[in-house]
DNA sequence: CCTCGTAATGCAAATGATTTGCATTTTCAA
DNA sequence: TTGAAAATGCAAATCATTTGCATTACGAGG
């Protein structure tokens, strides 16, 4: 169970961006290599080993985005758009969540759901 | 473009649910009626009338819930349960998102992850 | 340096959730 | 009452992801 060449060269291609990528584009950054199964199982592994995080949205597609970031998300209901940002409150909550449920924390995922730039000025016409 | 029996009945028992639920949870909940794309169909057609909400944790499945309720998560990694809780404090964000971004919010999505009781007891084995 | 076992990879087929096309049925306004 | 539009059922398709299995690469021990 090792750091091999390919799991690597994912773990660049997600700590280079600026945004959370999926699998396939993920896939394409590396030109199409190496294989489909070996980028999931490389994504999988490199989860594990808790140097990538992944969020899902409305789309049951996953993007991966490098555990040295704190990310949070808008993510646009018309087009898929994802911005980020990094200002997070969750502390405050994790004291309360702490204070009263038997749940041990290990992450957070938070996005507002919405209409970006583009879209809420498609919406005007 | 109506709220037909079936439409009725899966938004009745949707808000009747103390738990977000899959569109198969559902389906059984129903005795297995209507016919599965009619919930499927149904399920798009009340979140586009914004009866009912989605979320989607790591596996890719839906859970929808009534738009009544203001939910958040814990979501846990290791069995999937689902607690909700219903402490907010997106507000304070939110302005700092209209500040200074160009986004409209129109909703959003909060949960934790982690341990739920029983996996984190598993874990001390 | 060889070599053997284990882990990693490639390929194709399988899976699971969701969606779609099309034929049939229901609904409701004229 | 009837005809068009919408809703439903069924089966097949789709999309993202996973798996089985054969092949290849890697590293420790000889």
């Amino acid at each position: 169970m090792v750091l091999t060449k390919w799991r690597e060269k994912i773990l660049k291609t997600i700590e280079e961006s600026e945004k959370p990528l999926t699998a396939d584009e993920i896939y394409m950054k590396n030109n199409f290599k190496p294989n489909f199964s070996t980028v999931y199982r490389a994504l999988k592994f490199l989860e594990n080993k808790n140097l990538i995080k992944s969020v899902s949205f409305d789309t049951g597609q996953k993007y991966f985005y490098s555990n040295k970031k704190h990310y949070h998300f808008l993510y646009c209901i018309k087009c898929g758009e994802i911005e980020v940002f990094n200002k997070c409150i969750a502390t405050q909550l994790e004291e309360f969540i702490n204070k009263n449920f038997n749940f041990k924390i290990t992450d957070h995922v938070f996005y507002f759901k919405g209409l970006c730039k583009n879209c809420k000025e498609d919406e005007k016409k």
